[in-house]
DNA sequence: GCCGTTTTCGGCCCGACTGTTTTCAGTCG
């Protein structure tokens, strides 16, 4: 079992107590050391091996045996006997927005239902409203509910899938038999959401390649599948396919492999194959057709081949480019990580700054910080940029844009903080006037430098809110406000498109982790894929300027 | 079920909104 499946199995255990109406801080317990197993630096193996379980924190003699046994065995006993209980099926109904653990229990109990397809056919039925607390309103938003989940059920988030790839591909990498290989497909091309892995391969012994995949740890099944193909599944049921070909055939494979359909059939334009089938490498390919190379994110019909042709493709930003992060948690509201820890990490990814932007005091259950506890923060701060280390902390706040546009902070405690991020965390169903007129309310007041996770969309599980996106540029634009990508694989918001409207209007572009977590500052990656596909540059990136330059603009 | 720079036992646990109601339970950030 991974570290990923480990935690998962934590939080089925969460589930379930919590379905049950057990002890609410035994279902906490579980879910603190679900969390901690899931930040792991290190393997789960790996310690258990050293027998250091009990060295993470949230894990204690109960918790760390059902650790053990998972590790062993693959399965829990304990868990295995509440899965006799509340089955699986009846955990997915948790994912549908606005059914919670009291719901699913009542559900389950009442009507007998235990799985999202029951549970889809009582609600049609009109069974779910002779529920006590259950009404025409509920029936709705459980047929929508599963409507959407249905939609998106064949596709998972870049940060669940991109991971597993990786180190799929490290281990084929590490293989005698293979010569060369790359992460294919729309995995390849940095998209959002992707259906399934896709490695291309080139090795010359593919049963050789066929025995390492079957041996490889975390492949849950290998199918039959036709020569040059080896497909299967990875953990969370994840579709993997490994194509194989010869090491002639290698690069003008990673372009057909890669894609997108569009791009390939726009590429062609007619033209066989075999145009390119002995190029040694993607620029060669692309020089064929005399065209500068084109990165995968890219590929995607929008532009770019009209810009190759041109020469006027963008020099797209880089991890590397990357300076400092604008937003980030601590344990002064809802991070897991204190503010030193957040800078040694920072410090490590060669940033050289870092702004601390906890939430503000209307978001209570995030220990959202008043004005008192935000000064004390800022002592916090000034005692840490005292020690002379080579990175300089930000005093920042993620400010709450309340419901009519307004600040969660007055002007007197935002004009002293370095940096102001405002973003949204409440009424998110406002109609698209209202919702774009409070936007431009909060882009418009001079203390915010920029707006957090705009559309509020999370993939997969909630839509993005009702905005104008023509006025909050043009507003964006006149203010001068800097807009956010937000790193998190689950919002990656704004997304590529708007980013590159943003582009268009001169809006500049902050790429922030909004990390709860220092091992979370790392999913910055993921703004950059994203922001890679919206076309941008670094001087579109605001964090990849100097601390300098930045307050040059900003102020 | 976990944890301890007040504690090895007693804490952990906020508040607004929604949809169902008729005074409140459940969800969510």
């Amino acid at each position: 079992m991974t570290n990923r499946e480990v935690a998962k199995t934590l939080d089925y255990i969460a589930d379930i107590l919590q379905i049950k109406d057990d002890n609410p801080f035994k279902v906490k317990a579980y879910r603190q050391a679900a969390n901690s197993i899931y930040h792991l630096d290190e393997d789960i193996h790996y310690l258990y091996d050293k027998g250091r379980l009990g060295d993470i924190h949230g894990v204690g003699q109960a918790i760390q045996s059902k650790i053990e046994e998972l590790v062993e065995k693959g399965s829990c006993e304990y868990y295995e006997n509440l899965l006799e209980e509340v089955p699986r099926g009846v955990l997915d109904m948790l994912s549908i927005p606005g059914i919670g653990h009291k719901t699913v229990k009542i559900v389950y109990e009442k009507l007998g239902v235990r799985n999202l397809e029951e549970l889809l056919h009582a609600a049609q039925e009109h069974r779910v409203r002779t529920l006590p607390g259950m009404g025409g309103k509920n029936e709705y938003a459980i047929i929508k509910g599963i409507e959407m989940l249905k939609q998106n059920s064949d596709k998972n988030t870049l940060g669940i899938v991109l991971p597993m790839a990786e180190k799929l591909l490290a281990y084929l990498m590490g293989c005698d038999q293979v010569k060369n290989a790359s992460l294919a497909g729309s995995i390849r091309r940095g998209k959002p959401l992707v259906s399934d892995i896709d490695i291309l391969v080139a090795a010359e012994d593919e049963s050789g390649v066929r025995s390492k995949v079957t041996n490889y740890r975390e492949v849950k099944q290998v199918a039959n599948s036709e020569v040059g193909h080896i497909e299967g599944t990875l953990e969370f049921d994840i579709p993997f396919e490994v194509i194989i070909v010869s090491i002639a055939e290698y690069y003008p494979a990673l372009l057909w492999t890669t894609g997108s359909r569009e791009h390939l059939k726009h590429l062609l334009n007619g033209r066989d194959r075999d145009f390119i089938k002995d190029c040694g490498n993607e620029s060669e390919v692309y020089e064929r057709f005399h065209l500068d190379y084109i990165p995968p994110e890219l590929r995607e019909d929008k532009g770019e081949i009209e810009a190759a042709t041109q020469g006027s493709l963008p020099q797209l930003i880089d991890l590397g480019d990357i300076q400092g992060d604008l937003h980030v948690h601590s344990t002064w509201s809802d991070g897991a990580s204190k503010i030193k820890e957040m800078a040694e990490m920072a410090r490590s990814l060669n940033y050289s700054y870092l702004a601390i932007t906890d939430h503000s005091r209307s978001l209570p259950i995030s220990g959202g910080l008043n004005e008192e506890r935000l000064k004390s923060q800022g002592e916090e701060i000034d005692q840490i940029n005292g020690l002379g280390e080579d990175i300089k902390i930000l005093k920042g706040t993620e400010v709450d844009i309340l419901k009519d546009g307004s600040l969660d902070f007055g002007s007197e405690v935002l004009r002293d903080l370095d940096i102001v991020v405002g973003s949204i965390h409440s009424h998110f169903k406002l109609d698209k006037e209202k919702q774009t007129e409070r936007v431009v309310r909060a882009i418009k007041d001079e203390d915010v430098d920029i707006i957090g996770h705009l559309s509020g969309r999370l993939l997969n599980r909630r839509p993005a809110y009702e905005l104008d996106f023509d006025q909050i540029l043009e507003e964006a634009a006149k203010n001068r406000v800097i807009l956010e990508i937000n790193s998190h694989p689950d919002r990656l918001d704004i997304d590529a498109d708007l980013a590159r409207r943003a582009r268009d209007y001169d809006i500049k572009i902050a790429i922030n982790s909004d990390a709860h977590h220092k091992n979370d500052l790392k999913l910055i990656k993921y703004g950059i894929l994203n922001a890679r596909r919206g076309w941008l540059e670094k001087k579109d990136i605001i964090n990849t300027w100097t601390l300098d330059e930045i307050n040059a603009y900003i102020r």
